[in-house]
DNA sequence: TAACTTAATGATAGCGCTAACATTAAGTCA
DNA sequence: TGACTTAATGTTAGCGCTATCATTAAGTTA
């Protein structure tokens, strides 16, 4: 007779040899304590424990056709902004059964397409995927998931199925009215990466700063490369070098900002004096820099817990009537962008 | 008859039908196309496409008793340092078929037992995990679990299976000789959270100053709360106005020597002029600073690397003879503790 | 006390896939 | 040319768990 061998590791058939139970009882003890008599339920415990048993995800996911994954696609590990979002989602999860299975997209929308699949073969209980823009496979893929799926960072006018963010574009412009009503004249804009999301806030600073009639395409300092502190220093160095009537920077994110700050220390450069700086996101290291930096905060903590509690709605079969929620964004003004400031 | 209704969705099966060919000839044609004739791949991918078809990985585990799982435990997902790591690990694992789940353990060592527990249960194909202070239990289940089990981030006598990191002891000893060496005579040390790596380095720095006749414990300041950059600003402040004399710190990480800086500008106190700062990791910012940032770098993205590299040797059946490895770290000196620096 | 609910346990048949063996048709070599 | 390899495909029986349908014993109602 043929035979596998299987992992040779104990089973719940040996929990319930062991115990002298059906394996069905073993099955029930664990996943529903209370549907099992006391008396059995030591036995089987003791089994457990007797035998370092450790149930097959697997087999339990394929018996059920469910599994307890969450899957959570973003385009960034190393970026602080996901890291929050992240964490959010982690602490909405704990003592919930649901295990969260982590993707990073690399900010490529083929990546993601690519992790969408994988993350689908696993049947998952949801999914949360950062961004608006899936490729339309992944979109298609998406749709037919048959799961809660919830978009993040970002809101948009057709979710897939849900959505929670903010926009982009009106924290850019935001950003842009705060320098523009601060009086500066000649404001730039340092942008690293340029993914879909940090093209939007330029879209809306450049709105701004046309409506105001202040729009100079040759202040816009660009790179496709990823962002970085030391990056905002070299913009800014640059940017200030060729066009020595700049007198404030919006920078895409908040280490670019810190690096621009540095960058004009660097070249002897007085911030706010003669040089006014404001990021994006409000990190925690921009209310403990000094000059302190002014920033547009995100409720990224926010995106990730109300993710998961849209997703625990819909599980519960009473899906949000708002399908996309705006948490919006707050600026926060600082010394950086405070021309009246005077270093002591 | 009795029946389950399953997902719904396309098996294995409905692919086979529509290209009329069996089951097994199309998991074949998916897992391993050379072994199917050129004519029979055509039919079948095509009617993958026409069904949708996403594999079942789950059944697929289960049948074959192996997943493509490695599993990495990290203790926080805010941190940069582990941001690295990860990031290597991603990299070192593109192109390979296996998938990273991704564990946060909290810097609990009880949660990171829970979680080994869960991770086990899908049978990983190999395991990750941050540091050498699993709990006992485990411990046991690691060694239990018939996979190659890397430990990261520390070196030290015992290991699991394998292990790749560095001495944070001795880490801590090198930046605590370098400030002795600069001519410091008042060291400080601020440190945050004091889990058992930045504990080690908390010994090492004491060593040093030990050695020099120099360790005054009054000068030790430490928490248990999470770092951050704001922190040090705090703890540099409250050190400061208690021991006038002091004239360095040496910071348990990057964002409290960032901090400290911060905190030391805010108070007027020149970097490096009345106060020596270096920190520990060697972040990217540091170097981007004003002044610039002493630190100790590490091989964060190495050791991601490194640890996947031993894995694939493990599972290609040719574990490597040294089951430790030491991936050392390097001073690099910098404005914030030269005391001939002068500020432009 | 008959008819009926409830609680606790068990027997059986899958979930969707792949390992192990089986078969067929074609080429290969002494 | 017959014994033998090789390549391509198929048949069957699980992998370890749980959904579904029994079954049994005990309590409950009219």
């Amino acid at each position: 007779m043929r035979k596998r061998k299987g992992a040779g590791r104990p089973t719940i058939a040996d929990v319930a040899t062991q115990a002298g139970v059906s394996s069905i009882t073993v099955s029930r003890a664990l996943r529903d304590p209370q549907k099992v008599s006391e008396r059995l339920r030591g036995r089987i415990d003791k089994a457990v424990r007797a035998l370092n048993y450790i149930p097959d995800t697997h087999a339990s996911a394929l018996a059920s056709s469910r599994s307890n994954v969450v899957g959570v696609l973003v385009p960034s590990l190393t970026n602080n902004v996901f890291a929050d979002t992240l964490r959010a989602i982690y602490d909405a999860l704990d003592g919930s059964p649901l295990q969260v299975q982590l993707g990073n997209s690399r900010y490529s929308a083929a990546e993601q397409e690519r992790l969408v699949g994988i993350f689908l073969s696993q049947r998952p209980t949801a999914m949360i995927v950062s961004g608006i823009d899936q490729t339309p496979t992944a979109r298609k893929m998406l749709e037919d998931a048959n799961c809660p799926i919830v978009q993040i960072m970002e809101t948009g006018p057709d979710p897939i199925d849900m959505m929670v963010g903010f926009s982009h574009y009106q924290g850019g412009r935001a950003a842009a009215r705060h320098l523009i009503d601060q009086g500066y004249r000649h404001i730039g804009f340092l942008g690293a990466r340029m993914d879909p999301r940090t093209t939007r806030r330029l879209a809306g600073f450049r709105s701004a700063l046309e409506d105001a009639g202040m729009f100079d395409p040759d202040l816009v300092k660009t790179t496709t490369t990823s962002s970085s502190v030391t990056l905002g220093g070299v913009l800014v160095r640059e940017l200030a070098r060729h066009r020595p009537d700049l007198d404030a920077v919006f920078c895409n994110n908040d280490d670019l900002a810190l690096g621009a700050l540095f960058g004009a220390q660097k070249a002897g450069i007085s911030v706010p004096g003669q040089l006014g700086i404001a990021g994006f996101n409000d990190l925690e290291m921009m209310e403990a820099a000094c000059p302190t930096l002014t920033s547009i905060r995100t409720d990224r903590y926010g995106i990730g817990r109300h993710a998961v509690n849209m997703i625990h709605a819909a599980l519960d079969g009473t899906p949000p009537l708002q399908k996309v929620v705006d948490l919006g964004f707050e600026l926060q003004v600082r010394q950086s962008t405070d021309r009246t400031y005077r270093a002591t």
